[in-house]
DNA sequence: AGCACGCCGACT
DNA sequence: GTCGGCGTGCTC
């Protein structure tokens, strides 16, 4: 008589995070829901997998090779089978482990193994005049100025997370008393029906918008392109749709860029809507992400609005999908995983049927393409709110100008008229940091960074030498390392020097600047928005992170300091990326009741890409660049990937390039270019080169790269790849 | 990704 | 004689 093992008899697929190219096999006692989590055996440790399929058979593996699952950490689907199969998908589409995806859709308390429960919660709401009341009413108390202004950001909270951020309970009923918030004790996790009733009324649209709103049906899946000016009025027929989507009981998903989502635009959705909104950014501690994702996919949030990851956020009874400024680079993640979110969505909206807007008013090439050939519906919105002129814009010919430190005398007088006038100017200079180079005026010495091929960037706050590329940082020298010479100083201008010019000229007017180290965190970001929202004129400098949503509304005059660098880099988008830059930023201007004037300095003046700019023809200039596209082979009109490899040593990371390519080769289903040194062909001490590989069908590109993973591990002999599909720059 | 195994240089 | 360096390989 032979004892008998008892082997529990239920298999099970679970996408377990690591390189795997599929989901492992496990079995448990009794039936586990898909898309639960649960606690498995992977090799001596112990780690969080999600379930995914049924399976395997036992001709695939034999059920002694399977481990059982430790523990199953949720009672049902934790992902619904929607998520599920969008998970899936990302990780076939983006070549990436098949985990990848799934560890996108979950907040990372969820991906530890955190419990999935909102816990029992006292919640504070703002009430109606609390949502209208601005902070600085509150005249007695700071304390409750800044408890408003933060709920005003943030929606909800419950009272616990507001005592850990130092607010007293006695605060809190104050407010309560002036009938500004509501606490309540919620312990339930029953969905909460969408209703679509607003707070304030709708506003009136206008004819294009009205017809755009009405173009936007219940079909199944049908995707938009609303391509309108700015200050046409875009987001007022976002809320609509959205107002007709909540009452038919359905919830709405709107993705905005990293940048975008400010305390305004939060407030812009709730103040219309009484239904829940929750925002989902990356300004949030895990716990609240947490909070934010359950309400969401609890179905207690009938609007979600959310950065790039958000994309995956389950939400029962999904009914409509907005991709707002769906041109913005920001959609894509430039590491990992290499998604494209507003693709994402696309694919989202497709599965289920139910139609998305992509908003903005500069279509990326793919977008416009897409509504040209009539696969997207195409809603335009020509008219500016109150029959605003577009902006006047001019060229500064900088070979023909006395400037200082590249401000040219025509755009300084130009600022000094409009300040006078109490408006606002806006400077746009594309490099962040005091001065972009450290230079010998005797022998033409620069400062390189060691681990880089790049020069080192200025900075005056802190007083050092810093790559951008690799963050390394050093003093600055005070005599040249070759000639000896100390005629060693700051070349160029960046945005910190320009700040400081700019507080020499006008010692009166307050200089905001904006880049990644004035406004580093979502709280400076935030912070220094407020300084432009004070009355009096103001110059608001910066990097592109300007032309990124935000709207001022009392500039009257834009200048573009320098751009000249977008004319003539490598790269594939690099034009597109001006032609959308330039077209925000100038939409920027000229919204109070003064005409908005845009000045661009520039060295080549006659460059074609000025001409339809001026006359406020981005499509023209769309189409000019779609048709040399056409003639390339380049998307929208050929599928790209970029694999891309690097390591210490040059000859290898080349030479595994050169293999792929060879075999990329064989398939005879794709162009290969390449291997070629990278733009930054040295990075944080590591040479790196790239293949760009190009197909006319998607399906050729994905067949012939997906076998890559298999043959060429992935770190082997210090070198690592990577593939980045529908790459955002050939860089 | 982790984590072990394995095969070579400088320490008690 | 061992401690530990990180290259290589495996995990249902």
């Amino acid at each position: 008589m032979t004892s008998q093992i008892k082997i529990p008899p239920y298999r099970i697929h679970v996408a377990i995070p690591g390189p795997f190219s599929g989901p492992l096999g496990y079995c448990h006692h009794s039936p586990v829901a898909l898309g639960a989590r649960c606690l498995v055996p992977l090799g001596r440790r112990s780690v969080v997998g999600v379930t995914v399929a049924p399976g395997p058979d036992g001709a695939d593996y034999p059920i002694e090779r399977l481990k059982p699952i430790g523990a199953v950490l949720d009672p049902g689907a934790l992902l619904p089978a929607d998520i599920l199969a969008l998970a899936a998908w990302l990780g076939r589409y983006y070549l990436h482990e098949f985990s990848s995806g799934f560890l996108l859709a979950l907040p990372a308390l969820l991906r530890k193994g955190g419990g999935a429960e909102l816990p029992v919660e006292e919640w504070v709401t703002l009430t109606v005049p609390g949502v209208a009341i601005l902070p600085d009413q509150l005249k007695r108390s700071v304390a409750q100025q800044q408890l408003i202004a933060l709920l005003q950001d943030i929606s909800t909270s419950t009272v616990r997370a507001l005592r850990e951020r130092g607010f007293s309970r006695g605060q809190l009923t104050s407010l309560v008393k002036k009938d500004l918030i509501t606490i309540q004790i919620h312990q339930d996790d029953q969905p909460i029906a969408p209703t679509g009733t607003l707070f304030e009324p709708a506003l009136e649209l206008n004819n294009e918008q009205q017809l755009a709103l009405d173009a936007v049906n219940r079909e199944p899946y049908s995707p938009f392109l609303l391509e309108g000016v700015t200050g046409s009025g875009k987001t007022e027929v976002y809320l609509q749709a959205i107002e007709r989507c909540l009452r038919e009981g359905k919830r709405a998903l709107v993705l905005v860029p990293e940048i975008g989502l400010t305390p305004q635009t939060i407030q812009r959705f709730q103040s219309r809507f009484q239904d829940r909104v929750v925002a989902l950014h990356s300004g949030l501690s895990d716990a609240q992400r947490l909070s934010a994702w359950l309400q969401a996919s609890l179905g207690q949030a009938a609007i979600v609005i959310g950065t790039r990851s958000a994309v995956l956020t389950p939400l029962p009874n999904l009914g409509l999908i907005v991709v707002d400024e769906e041109h913005d680079l920001s959609y894509k993640q430039q590491d990992s995983l290499r998604y494209q979110a507003r693709d994402v969505a696309l694919k989202r909206a497709h599965d289920a049927g139910i139609p998305i807007i992509l908003g903005t008013a500069t279509p990326s090439l793919e977008s416009l393409h897409n509504a040209q050939t009539g696969r997207f519906g195409h809603l335009l919105l020509n008219h500016r709110a109150g029959g605003m002129a577009l902006p006047g814009v001019e060229t500064i010919d900088m070979r023909k100008q006395q400037h200082q430190n590249g401000l040219s005398e025509r755009l300084l007088m130009r600022v000094a008229d409009h300040l006078a006038d109490g408006n606002q100017v806006l400077l746009f200079l594309n490099r962040r940091g005091y001065a972009p180079s450290w230079f010998c005026a005797d022998c033409g010495w620069m400062a390189d960074c060691v681990f880089c091929d790049a020069h080192l960037t200025h900075h005056r706050q802190g007083y050092s030498n810093i790559c951008h590329h690799c963050g390394h940082r050093e003093a600055p020298r005070k005599s040249c390392p070759t000639c000896h010479s100390n005629q060693v100083s700051a070349m160029g201008t960046g945005t910190e020097r320009a700040e400081e010019l700019l507080g020499e000229l006008f010692p009166a007017v307050p200089v905001i600047r904006f880049d990644r180290d004035a406004a580093s965190t979502r709280h400076k970001f935030v912070a220094q928005l407020e300084r432009t929202d004070l009355p009096g004129p103001a110059i608001i400098v910066g990097t592109q992170m300007l032309a990124k949503g935000h709207h001022f509304e009392r500039v009257t005059l834009v200048g573009i300091w320098d751009i000249d660098i977008g004319l003539f880099s490598a790269d594939l988008r690099a034009r597109e990326r001006m032609g959308q830059l330039l077209t925000q930023v100038s939409g920027r201007s000229g919204r109070g009741e003064r005409r908005g004037e845009v000045l661009i300095q520039t060295y080549y003046p006659d460059d074609p890409i000025f001409v339809p700019l001026k006359q406020h023809d981005y499509r023209t200039f769309a189409n000019d660049l779609l048709a040399e596209r056409q003639r390339s082979g380049l998307p929208p009109f050929g599928y790209l990937a970029v694999i891309r490899c690097d390591s210490a040593f040059a000859d290898r990371a080349e030479a595994r390039l050169q293999q792929m390519a060879h075999y990329l080769l064989s398939t005879k289903r794709v162009r290969v270019l390449g291997p070629i040194p990278a733009l930054l062909s040295r990075r944080a001490g590591k040479h790196r080169f790239m293949l760009i590989v190009q197909s006319d069908k998607r399906s050729h590109l994905h067949q012939s790269l997906t076998p890559l993973h298999q043959h060429y591990p992935r770190d082997q002999q210090q070198v690592s790849w990577h593939i980045d599909i529908d790459p955002a720059e050939l860089a």
